[in-house]
DNA sequence: ATATCTGTATTATTTATATTAATACAGATA
DNA sequence: TATCTGTATTAATATAAATAATACAGATAT
């Protein structure tokens, strides 16, 4: 379910975050599923527990999940996220990503062909 | 000329190398330009000489710089970058992005709009 | 030629952060 | 009531970033 690489420079937590979050951005977990829980996922990754309660803190903290006392953590609604302020936060990761890939001949043509290529994989969840 | 924040996560080196591609790509560097001496430009950011250098050598691999035998650093024709593989290795960082994106209401236009600014904003030297 | 600039290299130390580890508490659930 | 859940705390370990202090040798300008 997890893809993790322990060797990668980027943080086990993050790297969970980022799984968990394409999850959900797939439309594979939706509103309110259930995560597995902290020890669960812990034994199943063979990653300590407190990394696995980090990464679901912070995915707390930016909206994503919700946890309810002691029952678990949840999908949280996506409104929760604050869509348009988030996306005001990706705009200049996106204008220095496409800034270098300007630099190395990016045209126009080819990033709405990466945009359509990403919206025909990924099935997105419109009930939500 | 450069800015940094100590207080980042990301480390100096890394944002230093930011700057430096920045530069290159609106085309304030052009090629065989010389860059500010390792120790020169230490002093200017009180930062230390091995992190410099450490930016320095890691641009030069990526093939953004070359070094001349103790004459310093230079800015390298873009070719040398081989932009083929460096635009392979960013279109999936470029979906990741793109993915979340979607999820939180980005509109084919809209990115559209950004690659314009983009294009727009930044001056392009043609004659590289 | 000589002082001074350049990159390059090495070793040690400090600092920050990620990760693991070992527990404990208290509410929820079966 | 036993067992699940999240939450919290403290300590130890590992890794990487950053600083520090030097040294060597080629390039350059005076």
């Amino acid at each position: 379910m997890f893809e993790l690489d322990v060797r990668s420079r980027k943080p086990i937590y993050e790297q969970l975050m980022d799984n968990i979050k394409e999850l959900i951005m797939t439309g594979v977990l939706t509103t309110d599923a259930k995560l597995p829980s902290v020890r669960m996922l812990s034994k199943e990754l063979t990653v300590n527990p407190n990394t696995i309660q980090k990464a679901y803190r912070e995915l707390e903290r930016e909206g994503y999940l919700y946890s309810a006392n002691r029952k678990g953590y949840f999908v949280a609604p996506v409104d929760w996220i604050k869509p348009d302020e988030k996306l005001n936060e990706l705009k200049p990761q996106f204008q220095q990503l496409i800034q270098e890939a300007i630099y190395l001949g990016l045209t126009k043509e080819q990033l709405v062909e990466w945009f359509e290529e990403t919206t025909k994989g990924g099935n997105v969840d419109d009930s939500r």
